[in-house]
DNA sequence: CGGGTCTTTGATTAGGTTCAATAAGAGTGG
DNA sequence: CCACTCTTATTGAACCTAATCAAAGACCCG
């Protein structure tokens, strides 16, 4: 049923472990190569290992372009990864080939940690985006707890926000609406770019409509209306790809949306069907039901 | 909007920390005290550190009773726990007081693994039956892991375990009907079950409906009458708690209910309705589709 | 420019929720 | 022990949200 088309037109992943491949150098320049560990602190936002030598891990860089795979399932599991650059998807694949989307990592995400359990990815990750992503050896991520202490908490800890994420995916499938999902979606889409550095107002989805349902338990269709809906309001704004926030704050508090606009309409036009005459009358009041 | 009910006959949590209090020797009576190291690795499904000393490390137990708390959201983390014996739920809880149920603990599950990153509990666990838990204070956890290299890999293991199985939920939240969650969620109790040595063909939730259904993100409505459809073609046998699984291989490949059953009768209702007469007509073939 | 992918929008339908009423247990106290 | 209450479970009927089916427009890339 779903559509493989990034899938389609890529190319084979390169084996992570390589680096210095000549051949793709003009794409590798814009890159760094290596990170030292206060970098990689910062970049998951736990504290520094002040006492630690800088130089004492280094942390190998490598490049994805748009629509590869950094690791699918079942592949044997040995490193996890960070991205320092990029946006991705991560997936799981059922029993038909259909995708379920399980998260999008950006910039200061881990991903990779469902494969320790099994010693194999349960999850496949794909870029939607060229990515820069540091190589994080499981080996080297147990050793540098090991080594250090006060690092110990923090890869402990790392896993712990993965897991605190899940349970709030978990939360918003099983009791919001889909209208709230998608305003969710978009308010923490928002947070993530202001954290990054730009603009927490205006924004470019990386993902299509069928990722973000995947992702959110909806239809591509469900996203689109809603979208249009929430632009209609004018709580944003919507051109493709394109995303303007107006109200941040009714998107943060919103729960469904009033029988007004868009919905209005197929209401009308039913109940017009159905009394087989016309006077569609006012419009309902443009308030959103909320906190 | 969601009832408290358990938490309305509650007595006060006893501080974890505590033990021998004698007041309730009666009921401590029937649980161990204090277990070792190689009974936790049994319990967890990990390999056993053979060079271990047996006696190194002793766990603590605790017991709770029906309803009582174990942690409650935004409490000050410091200790994991470990199933010895009993039934829980671990919940979350929205802005309207509502419960949002993440997991069913048992024999062998950890939980309290969300309150590592903010060093506070993310989630609040109840128990469902008397338990008899295993106290495992994170500061030994981290201690265990860093004395016993072998161990290490176990620890991060489990709480990725945990990751993965909170995968599934999402994915299962996002891509299955009803029927297919009801479905899905009595195999897997069968086969939990089956693991600590009862019998998978028969047993008793030790959960309402409407713990079922906001697990599985559903009204619980729905899961008594999914429950009750299934009854009706003869998959399982339902009597209030206690139930009967009698076609697993149905309920594993099983992905929507045909146009039977009670279904039929619905459908055939409205169409009786919108039609003004009747001859229903001969009763849907009783197969199910499935994989 | 043409073919593919992605997005929008409309019409219809189905699956699940909501509201409501009844029944079945489990405790409690007279 | 039975009546009374409270919680839990079942079932029905109406409604409604989101899925499905369908068609057309926008965008992208070779």
């Amino acid at each position: 049923m779903l559509s493989t088309q990034m899938s389609d037109t890529r190319t084979e992943t390169p084996p992570p472990g390589l680096h210095s491949s000549s051949s793709e150098a003009g794409w590798q320049r814009q890159g760094k190569l290596w990170s030292n560990l206060k970098e990689l602190c910062e970049l998951l936002r736990i504290p520094a290992a002040s006492s630690v030598n800088d130089e004492e891990f280094l942390f190998q860089h490598v490049q994805f372009k748009t629509g590869q795979r950094i690791h699918t399932i079942g592949q044997p599991f040995d490193t996890l990864y960070i991205v320092h650059s990029g946006f991705l998807k991560t997936v799981l694949i059922d029993e038909f080939g259909n995708e379920q989307v399980l998260s999008f990592p950006m910039k200061g995400d881990l991903f990779g940690v469902d494969g320790i359990h099994s010693r194999r990815y349960a999850s496949e990750a794909v870029a939607l985006s060229n990515c820069d992503l540091i190589l994080l050896p499981f080996k080297k991520f147990t050793a540098l707890g090991r080594a250090h202490v006060e690092l110990e908490h923090a890869m402990y800890s790392v896993m712990s926000r993965e897991l605190v994420r899940e349970q709030g995916m978990v939360s918003m499938l099983g009791a919001l609406s889909a209208e709230a999902r998608v305003a969710r979606f978009l308010v923490s889409l928002s947070d993530r770019f202001a954290e990054m550095g730009y603009s927490s107002k205006l924004f470019n989805l990386r993902m299509t409509r069928h990722e973000i349902g995947s992702y959110l338990g909806l239809t591509l269709e469900t996203v689109s209306r809603t979208l249009s809906a929430f632009n209609e309001i004018g709580l944003i704004t919507v051109d493709q790809r394109s995303i303007g926030i107006k109200d941040v704050d009714a998107l943060k508090t919103l729960r469904r949306l009033p029988p007004s606009s868009s919905r209005a309409k197929q209401v009308a036009a039913k109940k017009a069907k159905q009394l087989r005459d016309a006077a569609p009358g006012t419009a309902p009041a443009e308030q959103l039901e909320s906190v």
